[in-house]
DNA sequence: GATGCGATTCACT
DNA sequence: GTGAATCGCATCG
């Protein structure tokens, strides 16, 4: 796979990761929306953009290695790292189509009124593939860890591929860096950034209308 | 050392 | 359509 073109070319290795295929613990999904983000000063809304840290440092490494974060102190969301080693960029999975497991996957997802909602926003995707924090770092291409990377099953038209800004991203909402195929009952509702209300404690918010 | 806010989801109005 | 829950990292003093 592209997964170690130029970190620069990561938009491009973002659209042709939609249809490839993530398996994790007897569930297989089928990518049908992702965002590419980019390290290194050339993308703010990166986790990378300001250099390594503990955190991400995974994405700093070689390509085809997985990039877990813990976010907003209840949910995981899972990248796929690409470009060369040393240079920043990954691909991160927000939803996709249960293949294989459907019933594994529902059973991990009890709150899921359809099958098309089980790997629907980046959290549900990876709660359907029972993957947590101990997968960061490891590698999905090499096939001994926990996820793996196949090729697609179907091919993707690319007609049917659409994109946009990102979802929920305060910075760079310039960048059509969201990719999906698009008519997909899969994809995840867009929802631009809404700002976090500050409340001051003893100051008073915002008028009221 | 303290503080603020985020690549989100779910329940409720 | 809107708000709450909740942890770690980056930033600032």
């Amino acid at each position: 796979m592209l997964l170690d073109a130029p970190a620069e070319a990561v938009p491009d290795t973002a659209r042709a990761l939609l249809g490839v295929e993530v398996a994790a613990n007897g569930v297989r999904i089928r990518l049908t929306e992702v965002e590419a983000y980019l390290g290194g000063g050339r993308d703010p809304a990166s986790h990378a953009d300001r250099g390594s840290t503990p955190r991400n440092g995974v994405m700093f490494g070689p390509p085809g290695f997985a990039y877990v974060y813990f976010v907003y102190g209840a949910h995981y969301c899972l990248n796929v790292v690409c470009g060369q080693e040393g240079d920043a960029a990954a691909v991160l999975l927000r939803a996709g189509e249960v293949v294989e497991g459907a019933e594994l996957a529902r059973q991990r997802r009890p709150t899921a009124r359809t099958d098309w909602d089980l790997a629907r926003g980046p959290a549900n995707l990876v709660r359907s593939l029972a993957i947590g924090p101990e997968a960061n770092g490891t590698s999905m291409v090499s096939g001994r860890g926990p996820l793996q990377l196949l090729p697609p099953s179907r091919p993707v038209d690319v007609g049917d591929v659409a994109s946009g800004p990102r979802v929920g991203v305060a910075a760079a909402q310039d960048l059509p860096w969201r990719f999906w195929i698009a008519g997909d009952p899969t994809v995840s509702a867009y929802r631009r950034h809404v700002p976090r209300r500050r409340n001051k404690p003893g100051r008073p918010g915002p008028p009221a209308r």
